[in-house]
DNA sequence: GCATTTGTGTCACCTAGGTGACACATAGAG
DNA sequence: CTCTATGTGTCACCTAGGTGACACAAATGC
């Protein structure tokens, strides 16, 4: 086993993280930075556990990857030396959307969220995490989006596209939900990258399906119906 | 012209960013808030702007939406009342990674992310971002290469991989940008959404075109002759 | 109200890329 | 040094989905 790295105000500040901080911050979270090491190949934290911790990636390659429920990997990310991950702790009450592994041997440093935050910007995290909330947020939403759609054909790229437009601009209605915009297939199609025409097609069977009905050019859809669509392989 | 709407400390409450704030940073906020007007399908802004203003929806839809070098539009997000957008005016000194349309007609507020992170906050604008930088603009960065991949092919989406992998590990050699990485065909596979045969097959033709070499399981890439592959049609 | 533009439905055709199968290379483990 | 795992190269084949083309429907402007 490899002999533990030093960790100090110096290698610390070479981190684009920390550049801004001061000797005093930069004390203060070394204190609460606790080292670890992992081997090639070990996991770090997978899929669905809680979003408690922070790292810093001290030495090695981290991966963060995504598993398919068809069994397909994708690689979301590898990260490197200096860089901060499992960013979703900066978040209120997330879960661990990627599993992350050890794609060499690592030393890993570990904090908690909050211990950053409260050091490096004197604020409580709650606030913090709450204006991230109402930010950022999104961008990891669609970020979540684009890596599930990977390797997912049209059929359920739209049902998926079709359940979020229905969250958020759903109305209920005594026949499913009504979407309360006028989206054209080419609008549609543009969300999930592909043809208009292939489109039109697969809108049709879903309508025939009876997941989708048509009031003139609004859309109402079932998303009980359309969630079992998706799910079927969940 | 439809009526200008009121927006007030309840109406901010309502929205899910505001919801903690008090009456004094309500108050605060709105006094720096600039209610503007766009119909159905003017620009806000376009991809390349100055990331500088941040915008809350009062009411409408906006769209946002990149347009690649292929004229391929490709629709990233649907933002309804309630959203900030423009959050790349967040981090410092970013441009607009998206154009900004109004998909219906729409109120919108436009105020400085400075205003409301130090008010909101109270904490100076410049560490609050570069926090930000250092933790969640790689979920931006991912963001934006899954955007961009949308339609793209295979051969491109391997160069652009590439070419961030050698910007992330690359060093500098008398051939080359060395990848000091041990990347199997699988891992890139799943890195572009691709299978591994086709990855290999793709490999090879950049390897014949000599803008990739091999030493052992070791690669080296030609920064310059992938940058001119992807940018033929940028 | 009519004319023009914008959207939908549906073809037939073509190609990028998925898949399975196998031979060969290479690299760690013992 | 050898054996086994894992990775690479290359087939032949198949299919999802892109493309162009056109008819029709529905909005929208005037």
């Amino acid at each position: 086993m490899t002999r533990q790295p030093v960790l100090n105000i110096m290698s610390l500040r070479r981190m684009k993280t920390f550049a801004r901080a001061s000797d005093r911050q930069l004390k203060a979270i070394l204190s609460e930075i606790t080292l670890e090491r992992f081997e090639r190949r070990t996991t770090l934290f997978r899929q669905g556990d809680p979003s408690d911790s922070l790292y810093v990636l001290v030495s090695g390659v981290i991966k963060l990857s995504l598993r398919t429920p068809e069994g397909e990997d994708i690689l979301v990310s590898l990260i490197s030396p200096g860089e901060l991950f499992g960013i979703t702790s900066l978040l209120p009450g997330m879960q661990r959307p990627f599993r992350s592994e050890a794609f060499s041997d690592c030393w890993v440093g570990r904090l908690s969220a909050d211990t950053l935050v409260s050091t490096l910007l004197g604020v409580p995290f709650a606030d913090f995490s709450a204006l991230m909330d109402g930010t950022v947020s999104r961008w990891f939403g669609l970020l979540h989006r684009y890596a599930h759609f990977q390797g997912l054909d049209l059929q359920h790229r739209l049902a998926f596209a079709l359940l979020e437009l229905a969250q958020k601009f759903g109305a209920q209605d005594s026949r499913g939900t009504l979407l309360i915009l006028q989206l054209t297939h080419e609008d549609l199609a543009d969300l999930v990258g592909a043809s208009r025409q292939k489109v039109t097609e697969h809108m049709r069977t879903l309508e025939r399906k009876a997941l989708l009905q048509r009031e003139g050019r609004r859309l109402i859809v079932s998303t009980e119906g359309l969630r079992e669509l998706v799910q079927i392989e969940d």
